[in-house]
DNA sequence: ATAATAGTGTCTCTCAGACACTATTAA
DNA sequence: TTAATAGTGTCTGAGAGACACTATTAT
């Protein structure tokens, strides 16, 4: 019987590095795009001037949990302060990191953005930059991060087939059609109106907002989440099969 | 803008503990069990002497990952070495464990055991006994591992509703019958015969074994998961709503 | 009036659940 | 023959998808 919790392997050259990194997702110009920070490009650090997904250290100092510390991330990328914020799962080995034995607790974040007409100014700073999810998977990723967004948009697109999801991706209020394109875009294919319509009003996780003033044919009814909390879960896939 | 990777923040006692648990579940005398561990009674260990999951350090010598990490702990306590097992979750933050700043990394296994007649032969050590998760869920354990043991029962149940998770509690080949006593048991409710054996076979991720020799009454059908690698995904949940 | 957008009604198909039914085995 | 267990058939209802339809707005 192996004994734990001993001194010697608790000796602090024994640990591993423990590291926090968050896929940030948000729709541009009806574009599920994610965001990515390059890394400095002192060669000193490991991958100097990839594209990365933002993350980093723990600061056991600063950080008081794991969520807090993915929350201290995507608020000084974004000041986004209360996103949908999902734990997405851990990667961690003796090989994704050079300088040693690394494990990283990956978060997926939804928020919404404003629109931007001109996809030039639409970048937050030099450092961090929005990128279409398939233009992203096709980058060359510091770490394994290419792995860890593939697993975020897979996980994402999979929920989204019976969850409210889409919904935090939209700025509140809004409408049933914004939240119809809002599927589209995450899951790249068109969806008929009359179901859609049909499953989101009866799934109950919606309440009227008054009605927009339309730019353009109809006013539409607007609406906000119930519980911005929580996704609500669907009783069926929208495709069968999987 | 915060610079990562720095000789500073890389420093050895910044890190926080890092270690794997696991919950692992097996059906004993038509019961849903998990395996707990007694911790040492040695007052230096935190928690001495209560019950915990199974778990400990992640050894930066001996675990080339976290996954390789689980997998050593799982053959540790039972021997076994192919289950099902799925990441469950992190938790880490600065209070759950009094040594320090920890995050652990949990799993959950679903495995087969032999059926035990007597409740009293059927601890694998004096350290290591099998619980009634609802009997494991009214202890008093080490750490936040209730915490951990409540999300890995929730996501157990949860997933029983649309997976084929609870085949893989059974050993090969198995019975439709079994297979839905399987699911009673998991879920703690009965389910209609008829919709059950419609739902796995057209899920097709079972293949015919050969009849089994009836004990009593007619002969079944005995059947063997196609790919043990993965659970099958069924297009609806059982219950709908939720 | 027309274009554009919002929203509804109707039909069909699939599948879960209820439940009564038949089939095969041992004693 | 009876008890016990395995397995089937039939009906109903909920909800997804297809698609044609109506409703409301600006120009």
């Amino acid at each position: 019987m192996k004994k734990i919790g001993t001194a010697s392997t608790m000796a602090t050259f024994d640990r591993p590095l423990v590291t926090v990194d968050v896929a940030i997702f948000a729709l541009r110009n009806d574009t599920l795009t994610v965001l990515l920070v390059r890394r400095l490009s002192d060669p000193q650090d490991p991958f100097p001037g990839q594209w990365a997904l933002p993350g980093g250290f723990v600061d056991v100092k600063q950080d008081s949990s794991l969520f807090e510390c993915a929350v201290r991330k995507l608020k000084a990328k974004t000041g986004v302060t209360t996103p949908y914020l999902e734990q997405l799962g851990s990667w961690g080995d003796e090989s994704r990191d050079p300088r040693g034995w690394s494990a990283t607790h990956a978060y997926f974040a939804l928020i919404q953005v404003p629109e931007v007409a001109d996809a030039e100014t639409s970048a937050p700073s030099l450092e961090s930059q929005w990128f279409p999810v398939e233009e992203a998977l096709r980058k060359r990723l510091a770490f394994d991060h290419k792995q860890i967004l593939n697993a975020a948009v897979v996980r994402l697109r999979s929920k989204v087939e019976y969850t409210s999801l889409p919904a935090f991706l939209l700025s509140e209020p809004f409408t049933l059609p914004q939240l119809q394109k809002s599927y589209e875009v995450v899951l790249g294919r068109a969806m008929d109106k009359s179901a859609f319509r049909k499953r989101m009003l009866d799934a109950n996780f919606l309440e009227e907002s008054g009605m927009t003033d339309g730019v353009q044919g109809r006013v539409a009814m607007s609406y906000r989440i119930k519980d911005r909390q929580l996704a609500t879960t669907f009783p069926r896939m929208f495709k069968s099969g999987e």
